[in-house]
DNA sequence: CCATTTTCTTGACTCGTTCCAGAAAGCGCG
DNA sequence: CGCGCTTTCTGGAACGAGTCAAGAAAATGG
């Protein structure tokens, strides 16, 4: 569907230097929605044995930074990141297992974008979190 | 304006032990909004000199879960403490200097809560974080 | 193919937070 | 008011995600 496979092309283009370990992490972010830093150290490394969990941090910033990756962390958890970037959309997390699901939200813009009181802030980006249960979670006994 | 400054009476509503590190943390909450850790250990031993951080981690971990005080934690912040519950607010955060300020969504009631397809989850709660820059890092060249 | 600059490897280290065992304090009851 | 049970607190070790730093390796532009 996006012809955004091309992940030496997007480095380029994002004016980065195309390295083996960054293409990787960046095939591994596309792969694994909502990964931890371990889980993709683990997937980067099934191409690459070798790669330090160091390049695997400095790539997910570097890409972070460039905006071809984004880095979500909801309270409690640790650093995840996906790669649907600039699309306006947020996550369901569940309270017992920690699971995370796309939303797009329902106002099909900006959500919430105004504040009702800024207190004089310059507001670029509103994030929601929704919290819940997952499916399996609803179902099963609370056990928390 | 709150009845709630009882502290003590907080406490036993909430079927919990009364103890004097409680009491401090609940006053330090109350009076510090937004504060890390650090500083609500730094102003429970203004009062109690003694108190072992465990104790701090472990009031605020039960008042939290007791619903007498919220946990939130933006993306690459440590975890901040405050004491308005239940009243459905959000938080603006400076990107630059990590300031944070309350702000009451633009709808009135539960924001967001409906997301369009909330993938089978049961949700209960919608978190809203903004991000920009505050006043005075608005005015401030960008330096990051 | 070379030089320059950025990135990666290795390994130590920081810092917020949690775990643990024993001592102390709160609460219900007589 | 004091006793005993249970919860909480103290003190200190431990843990884990993430960062720092120095030198080796690899990318890019010529």
């Amino acid at each position: 569907m996006t012809p955004a496979d091309d992940f030496p092309q997007l480095l380029r283009g994002a004016g980065l230097r195309v390295t083996r370990p960054r293409v990787a992490v960046l095939g591994a972010v596309h792969s694994h929605p909502h990964a931890d830093t371990e889980s993709i150290i683990g997937a980067v490394r099934a191409d690459l044995p070798e790669v330090s969990h160091q390049a695997v941090y400095d790539s997910l910033h570097t890409l972070t930074a460039a905006g071809l990756v984004r880095r979500i962390q909801p309270t409690g958890s640790v650093a995840r990141y996906e790669s649907r970037v600039e699309d306006n959309h947020h996550h369901v997390v569940c309270r017992s297992c920690g699971a995370i699901a796309d939303v797009d939200c329902a106002v099909g813009h900006a959500p919430c974008l105004t504040a009702s009181d800024d207190s004089g802030f310059v507001v670029d980006e509103a994030e929601v979190i929704y919290w819940g249960r997952c499916p399996s979670c609803a179902i099963a006994p609370a056990r928390q």
